[in-house]
DNA sequence: ATGAAAGCGCTAACAC
DNA sequence: GTGTTAGCGCTTTCAT
């Protein structure tokens, strides 16, 4: 639909230079007389000329174009850390191509081969998990790939993922603290690997305290999946505290404690959540949770998207306890 | 960074055809043999090949790519507007490229000319205004211009919008009917188009009902700025209503006069929101709203697109109230 | 049905 | 410094 589009070779014909003087003028560190230059400006503005870089990505065989995939583009975690991202990426001068999949099971390989035709220079996976003939198509046609809280077992591929066991850890402990006898975990019926380490983590850790956990997982990752869980897990009037993998299961779960249970958090409750949503902050709620962040998580994908050699990165950021108001002093 | 993609020209050696024989093959409605696709089809798998949609564009003149301008992505109303979008796009066989503005009111116009250059089919745009200059530069380039809750005085772009004045309307109904008598109207600083059509068709409603209407502005559009507000207005006794432009105010308000100001919800005090957004369902709030439908939006969006006619559309979306909790019967 | 050749808008290597 | 020329990977007449 470029229909309309002024080329440089008009741009050139009206201000009476070469198509390359033209070309040179849009080229950062070109040779051009500032007399030339200067025409060529004027002429382009009065045109209204727009460098292709369609046209040029294609001789010099960069795209310009960065693949972002992901699915569930409005739960919140996810929102944030796209939103960052599309920020950095502009910052540097890369464009982001964005691919929704209505299904992160199954639809990321198509996408990330829809990538392909498009010559991104690197994608980045925000969620899913790419098969492994995927990841071998990208070192084959040298497009970098970035994994966020993904591990798979590839030295050819950046990862950045959080701390997930350390995670666990610090919410167990934090549990643990509070006095809780009997624990649940609370994950989601996708079972994504980030979800799969942190409830691991956890029950290692309260099983070597000697404290007695339930698991439950069931539904998508979603506040109406953390509600369900709460109104099923907290039959058992044993349980004093629970452990929510991700923050939007745990405010699910403490409405559901609240409202439907009849629980007071924290003094019959305790509650720690996972990820450090903006909502999880709100006066309802106060949640207790173990905070990712976004922001070194992004930093370490946009480095590894810079780094020249495509080595073998597997960047693990840091978390912190972000103490509020539902967890038991 | 095409660097290691094969070319049609490799696929059609090892074929044993010609360069347009591959071409042809991977055109949907082109005249090859079965004999000749095959051998191609074979050629291809075994090296990898996919077509580099980027020179396909370059001759055909139509890049395949939908330019998605917005800011504030990670906001819950924007997110998932951009979720639905994006799913929607692909399903269509758009590619979605995302520019995310730091800020709305200024960074916009620089990112719709850079998606000038990368020859985006149309324009979508998810907030902020763009000036008049960048509206006559979409159309003199044929570029389709979509602004979405937004409308500017042309007859030469595409607008979907919410009927927001009817939404008012409906809330100052309902804050009627639950026998406020003194109310107030909570935006935010930024005072965006829509915003601004809510406030003003409220205050208009109020006024001929007669009930006095107190007016509050302030900060982002978030959930602290609501909270402000709440802390803020509510210290006037006499304030027994609120309608909050936006849900995201609307929740921290709510939580700022229950928390705060001690006020019973909807005993002392009905609030209605705008939008519906997820959060806006969530137990502990259970917002009375003005409910947007995303997916019409959306729709209504997907269609200006494919139009071939590049015609007035000024589409306005309904609104309906959505019951819940927080005002009063 | 198929190949040869021209061209999409641009950049870069090469002369001058 | 500047114009000329040759591609980048693809599609599309135009002959055959």
């Amino acid at each position: 639909m470029a229909r309309g589009f002024v080329t440089a070779e008009e741009v050139a014909k009206r201000a009476g230079v070469s198509r390359s003087a033209v070309s040179r003028t849009f080229t950062p560190g070109a040779s051009v007389s500032q007399a030339v230059r200067r025409k060529v400006l004027k002429a382009a503005r009065e045109l209204g000329y727009r460098v292709n870089r369609l046209a040029q990505g294609l001789n010099n065989d960069r795209s310009n174009l960065i693949g972002v995939v992901g699915a569930n583009l409005s739960a919140p975690f996810h929102a944030k850390q796209l939103d960052l991202l599309s920020i950095g990426l502009l910052r540097r001068g890369l464009q982001c191509l964005l691919l929704n999949a209505a299904d992160a099971r199954k639809d990321i390989a198509p996408l990330i081969e829809l990538l392909f035709e498009f010559r991104a220079q690197a994608i980045i996976v925000l969620s899913g998990e790419p098969p492994e003939s995927i990841v071998d198509q990208c070192i084959a046609n040298g497009v970098r790939l970035i994994l966020i809280n993904q591990k798979i077992d590839r030295t050819d591929t950046s990862m950045v993922l959080s701390d997930d066991s350390r995670g666990a850890d610090l919410a167990a402990l934090r549990l643990i603290e509070a006095g809780c006898k009997k624990v649940a975990v609370i994950s989601s019926g996708s079972q994504t690997p980030a979800q799969v380490r942190r409830t691991t983590a956890f029950k290692k850790k309260m099983a070597t305290a000697g404290v007695e956990v339930v698991a439950w997982s069931g539904g998508t990752t979603s506040y109406e999946s953390g509600y369900q869980a709460g109104c099923e897990v907290l039959v058992d009037e044993a349980i004093d505290g629970a452990f929510c993998v991700t923050d939007l299961l745990a405010l699910g779960f403490l409405d559901a404690a609240r409202t439907e249970m009849h629980r007071r958090v924290p003094a019959d409750l305790s509650v720690v959540g996972f990820d450090d949503i903006p909502q999880a902050g709100w006066k309802s709620y106060e949640l207790t949770t173990v905070a990712q962040s976004f922001s070194a998580l992004t930093e370490h994908v946009l480095e590894a998207l810079e780094a020249d050699e495509m080595e073998t990165r597997l960047q693990v950021v840091p978390v912190t306890m972000v103490e509020r108001k539902t967890a038991r002093r």
